[in-house]
DNA sequence: CGTTCAACCGACCAGCCGGTCGGTTTGTTT
DNA sequence: AAACAAACCGACCGGCTGGTCGGTTGAACG
């Protein structure tokens, strides 16, 4: 095989295992052994790939979160026409995965902003960036969907695009509660209500 | 002085404390003995209060986060005529605290409840309850705003509740990031956005 | 003044965790 | 087969943490 290939697969392996393990126990909770116990790999190993549990953290967000977000909650929105349905389909899905208990990266990317913050500001800064980026498309969304007519002219775009996140974020942090099923319902229920607010009114 | 209100005494000035560190670095990044350094206390003193770090933090919980949350968030909402309106004052005066870099105990909560998901059952079940109580307050202050005519009828109480709590969870989630005026005046209008769609309609 | 006891002290322990390092395995190259 | 290096092993270290425990202090009381 691939000297290089081997070396990548290595790392995947302890990328995946690492982020389901922090996802599921909190960085600071888990243990550098934890994650190679569950691929029977060693110390030794470990450090040979990566620098230190915070590189390999980083990379775990640049190599995978970033990428995840990127497919699951931006990309299902560009290219529609109108970006409100967009947004609620892809909230949607996203919500059932979270049901289903599969690791839904929107919330991964909350989670561990919550627990970052004050302790880590480079990882901090890494999540703060992805955060823009969903929000930056949003907004671009947005003011597509205003000009195609989908979107009151008037609305400030920012300012929705940053609502919606944190009502995900919120609705996502509820979740923990159980009762997912439901929530999700309610929540998509209450998202079309304020976009309702949002739309061009249509006249009779 | 009396016995049992020094017992208190030295008891309320380690959870005050206590709490305080809990929020800013994470209950497992606390370490007791960080508690105790800004008290000048020892261990001796802690565990002759307290069993254990764990029924500590839910003293902490059940003595200032419950209380706090009721009286923040819930008690200026009650015996409001307009429920949507004073939810919105109530919401803009703990995001206002959140500014100050304050603690804000409805952040407080969210904060937690990310923390301990999945990996303390106990404590999870603590802070669930409160947020309970907010949720069913926030539902029967909506309730009695339709049979006054403040809120549209056919709307679902507790969807919106539970619509309301995640919003205010993921902005301050996000205000973590910085930018926190800016967030707060952007988050109020967009509820009020939203809180337009569960008006009745006025007719002209 | 001597006794009592709540309140507090702080050295100590066991266990864990991130990280190191000298050594071994494995596979390729010549 | 010899040489070599990438990949991996696992014992070990220092530092920290939750929790223990035998002792000290000082106020209240008879």
């Amino acid at each position: 095989m691939d000297k290089n290939l081997k070396r990548m697969a290595t790392m995947h392996k302890m990328q995946l295992a690492g982020l389901e393990l922090f996802y599921a126990k909190g960085y600071y909770n888990t243990s550098i052994d934890d994650i190679l116990k569950t691929l029977g790999l060693s110390k030794g190993a470990f450090y040979y790939h990566f620098q230190s549990k915070e590189e390999f953290f980083i990379s775990i967000v640049q190599q995978l979160v970033f990428r995840k977000v990127y497919s699951v909650l931006i990309e299902p929105i560009e290219d529609q026409s109108n970006p409100l349905r967009a947004i609620e389909i892809c909230l949607d899905d996203a919500l059932h995965t979270a049901e289903h208990n599969q690791m839904d990266y929107g919330f991964v990317l909350a989670n561990f902003m919550n627990e970052f913050n004050g302790r880590n500001e480079k990882i901090m800064g890494f999540l703060k960036e992805i955060c823009k980026v969903w929000e930056v498309n949003l907004v671009t969304a947005l003011q597509k969907g205003k000009t195609d007519g989908f979107v009151e002219r008037h609305i400030d775009s920012e300012g929705v695009a940053m609502y919606i996140i944190s009502s995900f974020f919120g609705v996502r942090t509820l979740m923990v509660t159980g009762n997912a099923k439901m929530l999700r319902y309610n929540y998509i229920q209450q998202l079309r209500n304020y976009f309702r607010s949002l739309s061009p009114v249509v006249l009779a």
